[in-house]
DNA sequence: TTGTAAGCGTTATCAC
DNA sequence: GTGATAACGCTTACAA
């Protein structure tokens, strides 16, 4: 229990300024004389803009968080106290008085990957400049460090959750569930969702390119791909859908690696999968970045593009389009989602979840030079 | 309500209830008595730790900070009492208490740019496992944006401060000067250091560059720059500089934008460029993305590589070695410079600062390709 | 080495 | 609509 005789035993000589002075002689309209004690930040608190304002520090609190529940009168007083002050609100507080603190937490598979600084930057445009917190997680692939992360990040009581990809181990998946606060699964979407999810089926997507590239008169069509994490795999799941009701599919047309997604990656997948099916008259890869590195492999090699050999990406970076050849690819909507993942969150902290709990945004097969032969049946 | 935040290993059936009662039942070695309080998350807290372990609160505090300075049975009896319901720290209490997030606020001005995702990624490594949360902004290369997000950190009562670059604005540098916290300033090194600096001189960078085109007997060598922020400045004055030195300067010769940089916008300025100056024999691109589009650029227009242009770009992304021809470019240390900015705020923050306060980390010139003629000197 | 007391700056509760 | 009061969960200051 607090003691409330003790207070007033003060006598020693105060800091020189301003503000400490304030904090002396202002603010005792609030019970609590703050007087020359051992700690705090010398900032201004609730209490010296209320003491200024000539109101309770509740009031100020309210007129801070829902200027409605508050006169206008003194509101204007308010305002004009916390300008005078220069005070800025202190979140630890905050948050500890409230047990909810005005941080979203972001956990993405990698940085490295172009795909995933987009949707960051989607994320904090999305955010605008509500006084909201980004906190941020790279899992790197790990289940075991996204399962780390979380219990760090639950440890904030956060606002709501984003997580990305819909293959959240089981313990992870339970936390999420019973986390108590909004929950976004991004970039992919499918049954039984935690709670929202906004993404496109990477399984519809790979079929899609497999598709494209069987209807463009393509005969050996081999797939390359690096990472192979779950979206990666239903991508090629759909590939694989698509070759065998073609029949043509052939398991020696795939060729993967569970190491990075890059450049010369793409160049030394190519050249294993030429090793392995000489025949091969078109790639698909799992990215651009695959992508690109085939496309200087061929050209290094004299290799006709799309004559001789067709290529299609994913995710449809910028350069794609500017290639030479163009490069045929799966555009997809990673700024969008990072954005709308938020503007969910958020309506879902406010309140009002949005009606559409499963938001699917498509992509679109963008197709260019380097997949532009004709079809051309036997004859 | 499960707690999740327990350690995954203790999974039994002990759930929910022991917590409860523990809060009301045992923790009383503390003065308070926690009962039936309307508020609080329903967590285990300190005084919950201190109960089951027998002793005061604070010598849990102290265990979990600074363990040395508690008896090592003591100090058992703590870890397993934590590990038995499940303990995690609220962060905001601590902050609150001690005045001070363990949170380090990073500014930089871009997500677009491939070069922060990679100084994010060494931020992220650099932290390791060690309890600090990054707080992340980005300015979009706005003076006004910075000083407001700057503004919003401080409110936090960071741990460390990371900006990026030496040219903040006037009452931006000021509020670092006073923030009261080790600040690291990044990307870039130059006098005056506000605290602490890492990276790399820009205008070295763009003199060798350009050094060593004129060195291979390229005479008119075109500057080509996107968004031109000051340190693509630098660096352009760092060409200016070796081209009057060699007596090929020619402000025709530089084609810049301030539109952001990508890989079709190197198309567009090779363009702009060779209609001003048809003479072109070399192009310095101020950064990778836009050397790959001159590539494409020059592809299409079937100008060989070096022969009739040669190439040079700024970064050295990893294409630019797998790229056909390879792409001759500047490697710039921005992993190491992430990681090693960690290093230096953690280290001030633990109190020792490192000696040396402001470390040049340099760059790499990496010769392909793109840029090997052999130089001819006339004869 | 350990503990007690007293806040840190805010918000929830309830009374006016 | 406004305010006094008591937390929120932790750490600093100081005492033992």
């Amino acid at each position: 229990m607090r003691n409330f005789l003790a207070p007033s035993r003060d006598n020693k000589q105060r800091r020189a300024a301003p503000v400490a002075e304030l904090r002396r002689g202002v603010a005792s309209n609030d019970s609590e004389v703050r007087n020359r004690s051992r700690r705090g930040s010398g900032r201004p608190t609730l209490a010296d803009v209320a003491g200024l304002a000539g109101v309770g520090s509740i009031t100020v609190s309210r007129a801070l968080r829902d200027p409605e529940r508050v006169s206008p009168e003194l509101r204007q007083r308010i305002a004009a106290a916390v300008d005078e002050l220069g005070y800025v609100p202190n979140p630890s507080a905050r948050a500890l008085a409230s047990a909810r603190a005005d941080v979203i937490g972001v956990l993405v598979p990698s940085l490295t990957n172009n795909v995933f600084s987009e949707v960051l930057r989607g994320i904090h445009d999305g955010l605008g400049d509500c006084p909201l917190q980004i906190q941020f997680g790279n899992t790197h692939y790990s289940e075991q460090e996204e399962e780390r992360l979380l219990r760090v990040f639950l440890g904030q009581r956060p606002s709501a959750l984003i997580v990305s990809g819909i293959d959240q181990a089981p313990t992870t998946r339970q936390m999420l569930e019973e986390a108590g606060c909004p929950v976004v699964q991004i970039m992919e979407i499918g049954p039984d969702p935690i709670d929202m999810m906004i993404g496109f089926s990477h399984l519809e997507a790979g079929k899609a390119v497999a598709r494209h590239l069987v209807d463009v008169g393509c005969k050996r069509i081999g797939f390359l791909g690096a990472r192979m994490d779950p979206r990666s795999r239903r991508r090629l799941a759909g590939y694989e859908t698509v070759m065998r009701e073609a029949g043509r599919f052939d398991a020696a047309l795939v060729t993967t690696t569970i190491l990075p997604s890059s450049v010369s990656m793409g160049a030394v997948l190519f050249h294993k999968a030429f090793e392995k099916t000489p025949d091969l008259d078109a790639v698909i890869c799992n990215n651009d970045d695959l992508a690109l590195g085939v496309l200087f492999a061929c050209h290094r090699a004299s290799l006709k593009i799309p004559a001789q050999i067709a290529i299609a990406g994913f995710n449809d970076l910028e350069m794609m389009e500017v290639a030479s050849p163009s490069i045929t690819s799966v555009r997809t909507p990673r700024y969008e989602i990072g954005r709308r993942a938020i503007a969910m969150a958020r309506a879902a902290i406010a309140g009002d979840r949005p009606q559409r709990t499963v938001v699917d945004l498509g992509f679109e097969l963008k197709m260019r030079e380097s997949t532009m032969r004709r079809a051309r049946p036997a004859f």
